[in-house]
DNA sequence: ACTAAATCCTACCATGCAAATAGGATTTGT
DNA sequence: ACAAATCCTATTTGCATGGTAGGATTTAGT
């Protein structure tokens, strides 16, 4: 049940841009001194948010990379999402499979909706809280948010 | 983010013995045919529920298992955290290192609240379910008990 | 054109842990 | 004594995490 080096990471570098200067191209080098991360590791980790456009980067002398939306406009499950794969608890409600795939008695099992609870739970919380309000200490959120379709949870 | 295998089957196995009639102790093979899991594997896992009392087990001939409590008296967070060790979604949230030991900068870390209330969330959902709501496909929580201190999440 | 600073790319390795298997020792009711 | 069961301790296997390495490519400034 723990989020892998992967996520944390991003999830960190995000906050450090967010903090920058807007439109300042940051070097990776600078990130990772700062953050206390292995360069060559986080910059493996990179692409993937290059390639869906969380990040811009610019190669050459005095490169880097920058936030490419505004801080508010991320939220912390997007990216965790993107680098951790699936926020699922357990394969068989993963999105991904169509929910199947993993196990073929999903009806049966009596345990299914417990994990399927489990991950609405966390995706609604970490997709209402954004990069700008991990920067501003913000986490509390408002139980409309978590619970809008009305139903408990 | 993944429960392991260890917490699903320690699960599944808990909401199979609490259908069966109640008192009566079941074989191992029983349990792993009917669940389609290896023997071997969790007869490895048990003892961890055996050690925290969670079940009652007797030897030799006609022996079993049986749930030492009433169903109604085990919450979900409880049985997993006996056999995942924890719930914390990081490291540095883990009540067993007090909060720290993982990192030594959690103070100024701005993403350590995210896991810590994330772990918080994760745990009154699980805890505000027990087996006998398993069984009896009750997964919906009111909000007071997950927002008991009334401080929005 | 040259150089330095940076990103980009691909491969490799090491460690740990999950998951399962194996083989027997022990207990117990009949 | 026997059979059915739990108990105990190793061992194995596979894979994902976490990290390293080396170089190719791009770019700004001189």
């Amino acid at each position: 049940m723990k989020v892998s080096t992967r996520g944390r990471y991003a999830l960190r570098m995000m906050v450090y841009l967010a903090k920058a200067p807007k439109d300042e191209f940051i070097s990776l080098s600078e990130i990772c001194e700062s953050e206390g991360i292995s360069k060559k590791y986080l910059e493996q980790i990179i692409p993937f948010l290059v390639r869906k456009k969380f990040l811009s980067a610019t190669r050459g002398f005095r490169g880097g990379y920058r936030l490419a939306r505004d801080p508010s406009a991320y939220s912390v499950g997007e990216v965790l999402r993107c680098t951790e794969g699936t926020l699922a608890p357990v394969k068989c409600v993963d999105a991904h499979c169509g929910g199947r795939a993993a196990c073929d008695h999903c009806d049966e099992c009596p345990t299914h909706p417990v994990w399927r609870k489990l991950s609405e739970i966390v995706s609604r919380y970490l997709d209402a809280i954004t990069i700008q309000d991990v920067v501003d200490g913000k986490f509390d959120v408002d139980q409309e948010i978590l619970f809008e379709d009305g139903s408990g949870i």
